[in-house]
DNA sequence: TAGTTCGTTCAATCGAAATTGAACGAATTG
DNA sequence: CAATTCGTTCAATTTCGATTGAACGAACTA
């Protein structure tokens, strides 16, 4: 084989969505290359295997592969059977409301209801730290007061989100 | 001084919520000491000083001045003068949806914005490989549409979000 | 059955960002 | 003016998580 490793080539403006896909997940706190992942697969008219996915982005294929399944679980990305080939190629959904809709349901949401629960626990021990008398009446109002009001704005996020995903 | 570093005493809910404050701004891909800043000083009753602060957190003096920093910029936290101190002390903003806000205007919505202009750029360089014959006409055509979409998504965020705001 | 070709997993590496200690300038005090 | 007491800055370090190479099991193939 005389040519190591020739950089498939890739359009101008694929580079940049590829790019832009990056930092956005960067932005997020999630892994860049996952972002870039979804950035090649949307602007690709047919499905990628996961060696070309690593082979096109320069990544390696175990992070492909963690990539493309990541991108699953929000349904960003399917997978999809080619006849007579046993690879698996991938594809990102076109609808992307729908998507964030997913990412809602299956990500924000529940960090939310756990959130509450933890808010009601956390109530219950500022009541014992008062019994125990290590706060004063003033400090306990104070805080519970504060608390509720973290409270009431969860339970109003709750309701809103799903409403504002309606109107996009 | 015979006592080395006497921790600080902190009620159990106290440091539960330092800790969510904490565990959030991570989540956010943010510096946990912000959030623990943040949340230590929601449930003070008084203003705490700079010294204060890294004591009851056991974080440098360094780490409370970025943080405090950081937070004021968020407009989260607000600086307190006490009579005849020259120490700053801070205390958390009540309102935390004024707060919300804020972080959008300053955080998001530019971010969105900028987005918008890049995305611009992004369909110009799509014409410009069509025209170099790098991408064939229904490649064109795909991709013009998917980004398109984004766009549009983009455009009505940036309307659906600030309406809901006042939902909250 | 031995040999490929897949995708996944896992320990090791690497890089970026958070954290820190030390040095500094400014303001204050004696 | 010398000595403190602030807050900030910056280089060095630490920490955390993304990325990778290698090993592996499963599914196919000759």
């Amino acid at each position: 084989m005389s040519q190591e490793d020739s950089i498939p080539t890739l359009s101008k403006a694929r580079l940049e969505f590829i790019e832009a896909g990056g930092r956005l997940c960067q932005l997020l706190g999630l892994p860049r290359s996952t972002g870039q992942i979804y950035g090649l697969l949307h602007l690709s008219p047919k499905p990628l295997s996961l060696d070309e996915i690593s082979a096109l982005l320069s990544i390696s294929k175990a992070s492909a592969s963690t990539g493309t399944r990541q991108l699953m679980s929000w349904q960003a990305v399917r997978q999809v059977w080619v006849q007579g080939d046993r690879r698996d190629y991938f594809e990102s959904v076109e609808d992307l409301r729908q998507m964030l809709r997913n990412a809602y349901n299956a990500y924000f949401r529940p960090k939310l209801e756990k959130s509450q629960g933890r808010l009601e626990l956390l109530i219950e021990a500022l009541e014992l730290d008062r019994k125990s008398g290590e706060i004063s009446r003033e400090e306990y109002a104070f805080c519970l007061k504060r608390l509720q009001e973290i409270g009431s704005l969860q339970t109003k996020m709750t309701k809103v989100l799903p409403l504002a995903e309606k109107f996009l």
